[in-house]
DNA sequence: CCAATAATTAGACAGAGTCCAATTCCTAGA
DNA sequence: TCTAGGAATTGGACTCTGTCTAATTATTGG
């Protein structure tokens, strides 16, 4: 018997799920959450807009990269910028960090919550902080 | 009576700075790490290249590129990679981490001394750590 | 001084992302 | 059901960052 189900995410989940982030949910921006959120994977606007367009052309780039921004906006899913030639958008709002395969590009998630990061200066009064962003770049052995 | 005299880079330090790192002192290459060093601050390639070219144009820039590239290999200077539109380059090297003003775009170095980041996982046995980067996101508070 | 090598260069090129005006879509009300 | 108007989407031009290449120029050791 399962606690906690994992969660799966359904074509037919999407408009609840854009709802319910104040997103009015069309053809294309389900489509986009759909690729985003059924993988749980780390897709640039490039790999979102192939998979969007896979079967047949459906939404072009601008829509891609008006959706992508709106989704963020809103807070459905967050960016990652770790590839200085382009950004990672990221279905897992969870508090986590990356740890970053610097040859393949392969990005992995890490718990914030087993990590512990002390010691961070105070801010200036008029400052608060957006995010804390923790990057393991890591590469394969040589040899 | 200060302990520690504040470094101070000259352009006449240059050429031996770049020897050090094994890199032959050409007229481009002194001027491209005077730029950096002299200001110690973060720098994109384009704020380099008007830097460099501010009195009269003499350097190109593929020159530019090609430079900050080769810093990067001989560890001279580190990219910083916060901007999802450019690579900044900072010249100092000492472990540190970032705070990164997101409307202004303004970078802060935070000293890594200071800093204790644990309970990282353990990293699968055919890879090695290349760098941790943290990257503190702060805003202006609004009103 | 000369030949070999190293460095620089202009400008074409590529890829990510933005912008805009025109079109299409959707919906609330009549 | 029809329609007006706001919302969303679109193609394509455009900008910006960064790369590449073949030609030129500078440096160096003998
Ligand atoms: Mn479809
Ligand atoms: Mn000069
Ligand atoms: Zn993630
Ligand atoms: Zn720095």
């Amino acid at each position: 018997m399962e606690s906690h189900a994992v969660m799966h995410y359904r074509r037919d989940n999407m408009a609840d799920l854009l709802r319910s982030h104040d997103i009015n949910p069309t053809h294309q921006r389900i489509e986009i959450a759909y690729a985003l959120f059924s993988r749980q994977a780390h897709l640039s606007a490039d790999q979102v807009m192939m998979i969007v367009n896979d079967r047949h052309a459906e939404t072009s780039k601008a829509t891609v990269y008006n959706t992508l921004k709106l989704f963020l906006e809103k807070g459905m899913i967050r960016e990652v910028i770790v590839d200085p030639s382009k950004v990672f958008y990221d279905p897992n709002i969870s508090p986590h960090h990356h740890l970053y395969e610097v040859d393949s590009g392969e990005l992995t998630d890490i718990d914030a919550h087993q990590v512990r990061i002390e010691g961070l200066p105070e801010l200036p009064e008029n400052m608060e902080t957006e995010g804390i962003d923790l990057i393991i770049r890591v590469r394969r052995k040589k040899a």
